[in-house]
DNA sequence: ATGAAAGCGCTAACAT
DNA sequence: ATGTTAGCGCTTTCAT
């Protein structure tokens, strides 16, 4: 009938619900993310829920504080909620998890890693060959004694994947980054602080620090300016993000820079795509660069 | 029948659009703002989320970017979603969103702000007050040449709040914040940068910068370093948020803490309380804390 | 082209 | 207590 166009044009809104149950699709996406206090993964999760909008799906945040059990609880949320496709981080989760997703039949992508030969779908870039070029940064500078302040990396793959990109780069050279000279904990300014004065107190001294990410650098640069200790003439200090302000900070924060926005866009496309039966690709790299800033320099004459 | 019983135990998942459709109730709570780029946002969104997966809600997003008309728009594409409640950020909305979410009849709340006098719900503290009391802590220390490098306020009544707060403090004691010592602009470091900048080059040269929040603030103290202007001697700042790193930041970072994660958990259970046909407190207040640190001290002799 | 009807998977009201 | 049934508002299929 031509009175229920009239009604539409004035004020009609779709009920979803009824259309989900008509249709079998909910026209959500979720995403499961650690926390949201980080601008790169702020970036991320914009960029999906704009490329989801534009594509005509709502997008269901659950954050899992780096707790596989939640994460999981989370995802049966997701999916009671019917999502239709779901964004997750890292390649680690709950095999609870996979095996609901895959019985489930629901499309996910785990994001911020690239890993062509998992079996699971893909975007991001491989965090080991990223820190282990950032390593060979360093290396090429003359740096022989280096330090890590990790991010989680009993939690996050993304975090022990760049602690073992470090170890490779050195182990090609023959160095080594010992336990006792990498620190690990949460991306806190502060951690970055008290893991820069932990390594500074240890012997032999390093000159060269990879920090997990631009906060732990952030932390371990003011740490470092604290203690007298001039960068990068004294220590070489680089991060992961390059976020706003690690161009700002003097002397400048050399760091791998991210693209978050991308992987976030990227990650919607495949999961919508994925939704409509198209074939996505398995596995996709964005590209990282890495900038180089004032905070890296040549290894002291020691 | 018992079969039921057993289907239930072996991976089971409600079907929530199913369950929506007859319950009338989705069980999500809808969260709309203008980025998530933003440390405090993020923790406002993280308890909001907790707390509402903790009453059994999930949380749909969506970001407006401080365009009103795509706010509007991604609250029809809630509540098409079927989203039982809504948070907010400020009291300036289209005014067909107000027209829709009474309509409809659907609880929803303002949040970080707090006005007993509007119509509207809201949960958070009385910007303009916070901005004066931080501005008459200025005063106290002598000065009398004030500047501010506020957030984006021709869209966001925070921000403009903030300035209205610096304004008032001033005219209380015969002062004022004239228009060129006002810079406007988002929320970015370099942005800061370029205020501090701008700011310096004018006459008289101000002794005292509020800033719209930490972000802008650490800018300011990052471009005063650059210029040898020396804080707090020289040049007192002070911003808004209490970032994690604001205590780190030589000289420390003075600023109001906002208690974001308590405005986010107290808005989860408005809305849910609303939702259940509680009667809920129209108006709630949440206190904000003075934090007095080294980059602002006496007004320098002039 | 337009209208009627079935059914999506649940909940709630009802009947046994 | 247990089982049965109507109906939520849409979409899709089928009949006119």
């Amino acid at each position: 009938m031509r009175v229920e166009h009239a009604v539409r044009e004035l004020g009609y809104i779709r009920h979803g619900a009824a259309r989900a149950l008509s249709m079998r699709q909910s026209h959500a996406i979720g995403a499961i993310i650690p926390t949201v206090d980080n601008a790169t993964r702020a970036s991320k999760v914009a960029a999906l829920q704009k490329r989801c909008r534009e594509r005509g799906y709502n997008v269901l945040l659950a954050l899992f504080e780096y707790d596989l059990e939640l994460e999981l609880v989370q995802c049966r949320n997701l999916i009671e909620a019917g999502v239709d496709g779901l964004m997750l981080e890292g390649e680690l989760h709950h095999p609870a998890l996979y095996q609901l997703m895959e019985k489930r039949g629901i499309p996910f992508v785990n994001t911020a890693i690239y890993d062509p030969r998992s079996p699971h779908p893909n975007i991001g870039f491989d965090n080991q060959a990223a820190a282990a070029r950032l390593t060979e940064h360093l290396l090429d500078l003359g740096h022989r004694v280096f330090a890590m302040i990790a991010g989680p990396n009993q939690v996050s793959d993304r975090a022990s994947g760049r602690v073992k990109g470090v170890r490779r780069a050195l182990a090609a050279r023959g160095l080594d980054l010992p336990a006792e000279r990498t620190i690990e904990g949460p991306y806190r300014v502060q951690q970055g602080r008290q893991g820069l004065r932990a390594l500074m107190g240890g012997e032999p001294r390093p000159t060269a620090i990879v920090c997990g990410n631009d906060v732990l650098a952030f932390g371990a640069l003011l740490e470092a300016q604290a203690l007298g200790c001039r960068v990068p003439q004294d220590l070489s200090i680089a991060g992961f993000d390059d976020l706003d302000w690690a161009s700002q900070l003097p002397p400048g924060l050399t760091t791998m820079a991210l693209p978050a926005w991308e992987i976030g866009q990227l990650a919607a496309d495949h999961l919508i795509d994925s939704i409509a039966g198209q074939t996505v690709t398995h596995s996709t790299e964005v590209e990282v660069r890495l900038i180089l800033r004032g905070s890296t320099g040549p290894a002291p004459e020691s």
